[in-house]
DNA sequence: ATAATTTATACTCATTTAGAGTATAATGCA
DNA sequence: TGCATTATACTCTAAATGAGTATAAATTAT
């Protein structure tokens, strides 16, 4: 390719794109600015030693907690006519959540965006979108089939951003009305500009499959924790109900935490133990879990 | 971030390096221009719509094959003085080998470059590596359980990246050998320019995890394929032997694949049975597995 | 004070999945 | 015809998973 005449090479824009996510109260919460409309975003700066590092920098000083874990999540190029060409990095960033020094900025919860992805209580959201979707499905062979095995029985935690692009391929999010004209109601949910609610989409998506295998839920909890605690942050961020005892099971089978010695107190019910997580395990293990049946 | 004044925000190149695999005669190959000594790349034209379109054109135009399946791996800032500031995007591209059209162009295998990932004759290498290793080690703590940990027993198959990187740290690479002046005897294998080889190291270990709980398998065997074929063309990827009878249980009970009726002939032993991919997986299932104990 | 409530923690049991090995079938080739 | 070779079909055991129940130790209400 490199003999390859480019046609062009013009110069471009790179635009930083930061999805800042913490858990409070049990609670998934996004950093936003314009009055939750847009995602924290700003240029490349000259400098920065790393895309990652200027990331990081950036949010460390402006929420004046450190960002215990970042991910790159995706590159893309803008092209809608409106806004100039240019290159967009958009980052995965876990933090806790501290007082917004940024001014407009504000944290929201992320179901805010996506009410249906929220699936703690019941799975009535789903259904009733899935109902909504049984109209556009009528339109074409083969939608039917998508809409339920997205939003249907058997739903996949991990499936946030196909449930996203559906839902505007149906006309039912405002960021699509303009290209589909759509009388029809929306689905909930608040709206973001430019593609940034798609963005959190990815994010969220990201996060959820991350957390199974990397312990990166520890990045969102004080240091020392109750176990009802991780169990409720992981909840959070799958949008699930966990089995509790063998939530417990699992934890400990997997020596990813210790205990502390102490307890809570002053709370309802039993006191509980509270534990940190085993620094070791970092090193030791990088990745969790092979699927193929290797010889061994 | 929005109101942060930019320090600079001077425009950038930017550039698409791919990494192309394919899967020939039981060997993953990849495609390399400038004698083996660098990935193809190439400068973002303006007249893609996409940076993926534009990848994927430019690759099926390049090597008369189609790409089943492309995937972003990173975007990283270019920093070494010698070269200009700008941006570069990676992807992965899986394909069918095909003669290069690209002038210069050439299919090499990946573990030329990556002999201690291949694990399918015997693990000898990256113990004789673990070995070298220990030398290293003896210079700080915590390092000897990290080359242990990475190419000792419990060898798991996807951290191509950090073991890379461990020999970077520890110097036996040609391409750290500028920064840490060694003098030690070099870790086998071809090296590349810039940081392509790192590249190539972050693809590995992105198809080597695919590879589990995504069928992009198929984008790398002919339409019709015997599940030795398919068994050998994972092993090939995995850098490992799989155990037969339990990799065909897994292929059945996931019932990705269907018999075409046909079988094999002319070759030695017993004729075996051709299957072809089911297309309906690909709709059907988004993503495999949770390992979260959801209730249900 | 005592009972009720609440939360934590510890087990049990059935079912499914994974790891390993063995046996039989159908070809080509000497 | 018999041997080497590859395909395919089972069996057995151990481990992981899904679901539910029982007991312990605190706070809160009566």
């Amino acid at each position: 390719m490199r003999d390859t005449a480019p046609m062009s090479d013009s110069p471009l824009q790179v635009e930083l794109i930061a999805v800042l996510v913490a858990v409070t109260g049990g609670e998934p919460r996004v950093l936003t600015i314009q009055d939750g409309l847009a995602l924290p975003s700003g240029p490349l700066q000259t400098g920065h030693r790393s895309l990652q590092a200027g990331l990081s920098a950036w949010v460390g000083r402006q929420t004046s907690h450190k960002l215990g874990y970042v991910e790159q999540l995706y590159t893309f190029a803008g092209q809608s006519l409106s806004e100039a060409r240019g290159i967009s990095i958009s980052y995965l960033g876990l933090t806790r959540e501290a007082p917004a020094h940024l001014s407009g900025a504000l944290w929201r919860g992320w179901y805010e965006y996506f009410p249906w992805e929220d699936r703690r209580q019941t799975g009535a959201l789903g259904a009733a979108l899935a109902a909504r979707l049984a109209g556009w499905a009528k339109g074409a062979a083969g939608r039917m089939a998508r809409a339920e095995g997205l939003f249907g029985a058997g739903w996949n935690e991990e499936l946030v951003l196909p449930r996203y692009e559906l839902l505007w391929e149906a006309g039912l999010l405002p960021e699509a009305a303009r290209h589909h004209q759509t009388t029809a109601p929306l689905a909930p949910g608040l709206e973001m500009t430019h593609d940034h609610r798609r963005i959190l989409a990815t994010a969220m998506a990201r996060l959820r499959a991350k957390i199974k295998y990397r312990p990166v839920v520890f990045e969102l909890l004080d240091q020392d924790f109750t176990l009802l605690e991780l169990q409720q942050t992981m909840e959070a961020i799958a949008g699930a109900r966990l089995h509790k005892p063998n939530f417990r099971r699992l934890i400990e089978q997997q020596e990813l935490v210790e205990e502390t010695g102490r307890t809570t107190q002053g709370q309802a019910g039993r006191p509980a133990k509270l534990f940190r997580f085993r620094p070791a395990v970092l090193a030791e293990r990088g990745i969790a879990g092979t699927k193929l049946p290797l010889t061994r």
